[in-house]
DNA sequence: ATCCAGGCCCGAT
DNA sequence: ATCGGGCATGGA
């Protein structure tokens, strides 16, 4: 019935679900020894949800053999050796070891694309716990409950099905602010392009080449090249895509230009996707968590 | 109170 | 092509 993962090393749910690509997850940490408070993740994937306990040996998943080998193996990216990646990152730059081994367990998570569409779109000017209330909100509003985990009542994200019928003020009612308009024309696109979002775990890596989906994606009023790298990335597992936001522009004037350069974002995305080439994506994780300590501390002298 | 948050659109150069 | 103002909301 519940499948174990053994190696934490390989997988850390912690840092994975606090790196900001995930804003659906709960999450316990206790910081006691107590036996019978052990750490818990609940992990949310479509009309899936899983509780996961932190053992000794390793993550115990809550679920049987079969869902685990579907879902959540996939969902957790499980079947990359990213060993092979950093080994590949440190060669192209070794500053990034530090990084590395700070975050290591780190996972580039296969989420929904059409879920990983509207909270990026939502995502813009706000912070991230903010960002986890509007989505959970929405969820709650016009999902599908799922379960109920330790106390917490689980929605499913809404289908573009369950929001045809939203018009901007609906959207605006949820606070979505001047973002309701984007919404409506997000939900309009992947009404109109379903070819574009998987319909089941199976046919994941839909057909259509990095260039032309990400062209796609840019046609929606709303959408830009932030959020269609990180839709692409989190979304589409496309590992090329190198999201430029805030952080990564202030990390990379520091370890690859200055700021007199005035690089724009797309020189930097240009430039990280050139340098770390099929693993971009993975780069871009560890210099984000790199710039979010290390910058931090710098900032503070 | 003012500022700004993992941006993007749009109109003016 | 590039620049800057505006945009909703809420937390610091």
């Amino acid at each position: 019935m519940y499948h174990l993962i053994i190696e934490k090393t390989d997988l850390d749910l912690k840092k994975t679900l606090m790196s900001g690509q995930v804003f659906r997850y709960e999450m316990d940490i206790n910081s006691t020894n107590d036996l019978e408070s052990r750490n818990y993740y609940i992990l949310i994937y479509r009309e899936y949800a899983v509780l996961v306990t932190e053992e000794e040996a390793g993550y115990l998943f809550h679920c049987s053999d079969t869902e685990f080998k579907r879902i959540w193996y996939h969902y957790l990216d499980l079947g990359r050796d990213y060993e092979t990646v950093n080994n590949r990152i440190v060669r192209i730059d070794p500053r990034l070891e530090i990084a590395i081994n700070n975050n290591r367990g780190i996972r580039i998570l296969r989420q929904d694309p059409f879920e990983m569409l509207i909270t990026f779109i939502i995502s813009q000017s706000k912070a991230i716990p903010q960002i986890r209330l509007l989505v959970n909100n929405i969820a709650k509003s016009y999902g599908t409950y799922t379960k109920t985990i330790r106390g917490e009542d689980i929605f499913s994200f809404p289908t573009a099905k369950q929001l045809e019928h939203l018009r901007e003020e609906d959207f605006r009612m949820l606070k979505f602010g001047y973002r309701a308009s984007y919404l409506v024309a997000a939900v309009k696109w992947a009404l109109e392009e379903p070819s574009l979002l998987m319909t089941s775990i199976d046919d994941y890596m839909v057909n259509i080449g990095d260039e032309q989906l990400k062209k796609n994606l840019l046609s929606i009023k709303g959408v830009g090249d932030k959020v269609a790298a990180c839709v692409m990335l989190f979304g589409y597992a496309r590992h090329k895509s190198f999201p430029i936001d805030v952080w990564m522009r202030r990390i990379m004037n520091v370890l690859y230009f200055h700021e007199e350069d005035k690089k724009t974002d797309k020189d930097m995305e240009a430039f990280g996707r050139c340098l770390f080439g099929e693993d971009a994506g993975i780069a871009q994780q560890y210099l984000f968590e790199y710039g979010r300590v290390e910058l931090k501390l710098m900032n503070k002298k």
